[in-house]
DNA sequence: TTACATTTGTTCGTATGTATA
DNA sequence: TTATACATACGAACAAATGTA
């Protein structure tokens, strides 16, 4: 990486040109933890470090990393280190987990939020439908795995998940593994597979409760359900996992991120 | 203010203290922000104006500047100055409309944005009953205005607002005013009555579709549709506006904030 | 077209404070 | 106590965009 000036073009690659110095630094960035020699347990070299490696200034670097921290990718603590974010609950609850218990309009104290209790329903290896396919950008016919999964606040079933997974990407998958993790599902892909999820798309809509999931969620075929169709990413916004989920929203809501954020 | 060290205490509010400089100076901006002589036309002094005046270095107050873009509520426009942000609309499509088309499976051309073409159908000043007092931070009976709207993209109606404000906050507005606004809902709060919406909470669920609301939409009554019920607020989190949308999501969704941003 | 002033954007460097082990 | 790492604060120089004379 070179000064960025007239005489003496940048020695990076041929898409980082004219690109401010912090983007570049971003990017090498974005590759060294892309590459997975850092997991959640193990500090970045120290700022200092990579300033001098990298050959910027200390501010220029910091900047860098300010965006990735931002975009939820690193997390920084002061006297320890700079990591990459762990999938642990508390991030999972803010960043993906969007169903609170309705508001009592009676009572003001706010309910805490509530980590669900997941049971797995259903675990089968298939072949991608085309809905499937599109989503995880693969060819339609290609293995994938295929989870269903039931979520419980406070004992009542509140939420059903129906997962696709590509069997290529998670290679030696096994039900025994999926069900016996230790921590959350994000949490398993990053320390087992080295995949990252580092954002969703979601779209949701109305729809009346199939007989599946009905039957899942103790309500009568019809009732009106939220289905909500998420996109999980990773680097590069290559899809990791699409997840279909029908939410009981009669004693529960939707709460959408931004109301979480300050 | 003065500089943060022991023999010197800083000059600032009491509740101020032991905040970082910077955070310091956020507040203080906050302040002028909320103080309204700057509109949307009109730029902050410059940086080093500000500066100068605050008696910090200018990566100091960049810092505190730096945290009230990522909120939206400043922007900045390099050699012309900075402002407050603007309720145009495509702040009002990016942070505020969430509805899109539903993607066609067989077409990979991403649906353009639209804004959708809104007609009033209500306007109408009231008592608060119970829920909107206690969304609105208001007494039980005091006068609001209530509103109600109809959503159309390409033609057909899509979403029916009904929105409560405090007559209180919005003194001498009339259907008129309200109607025939050049901008956005949110521009008229700014612009007319130095109201500057900054964000918004947002509960959504599933109901069946009331009479009124199959009326506006061109519904059978009952069909499953999705209400959002959306507060949104000022500075310091005040409550400006409640806002429960009612969206037919046969062939639209809701899309999540954090889909749009990267 | 040119030149210039103004304003934000980028990059550098240094010093000191605070949290952690 | 010491060493390490991130956090805060200062200041300077130049680049890039904008508007105007």
């Amino acid at each position: 990486m070179q000064v960025n000036n007239k005489t003496v073009p940048p020695q990076t690659s041929p898409a980082d040109e004219s690109l401010p110095l912090y983007r570049q630094v971003k990017r090498e960035l974005q590759k060294i933890i892309e590459d997975g020699h850092y997991g959640p347990g193990k500090p970045l070299p120290s700022e200092a470090t990579l300033a001098l490696a990298l050959q910027v200034s200390i501010g220029t670097l910091r900047h860098a990393v300010d965006e990735l921290v931002h975009e939820h990718v690193l997390v920084r603590r002061q006297g320890k280190g700079t990591f990459v974010a762990p999938h642990n609950r508390a991030r999972f609850m803010f960043q993906f987990f969007h169903v609170e218990p309705r508001w009592d309009p009676e009572d003001d104290t706010p309910q805490e939020q509530e980590f669900p209790e997941i049971t797995c329903m259903a675990f089968a290896r298939d072949n991608a439908d085309a809905l499937e396919a599109r989503a995880l950008r693969i060819k339609p016919g290609e293995a994938v795995f295929r989870i269903e999964n039931k979520l419980a606040l406070r004992g009542r079933p509140v939420v059903h998940d129906r997962l696709a997974l590509s069997a290529m990407m998670f290679r030696n998958l096994t039900e025994k593994r999926f069900i016996e993790r230790p921590g959350t599902v994000y949490a398993l892909y990053q320390t087992d597979f080295g995949i990252t999820v580092l954002r969703a798309q979601e779209r949701a809509r109305a729809v009346p409760a199939s007989k599946a999931v009905a039957r899942a969620l103790a309500l009568p075929v019809g009732t009106p359900v939220m289905e909500v169709h998420r996109l999980a990413l990773t680097f590069g916004d290559k899809p990791v996992e699409y997840r279909i989920s029908s939410i009981n929203t009669q004693a529960h809501d939707y709460v959408s991120m931004l109301s979480k954020a300050s």
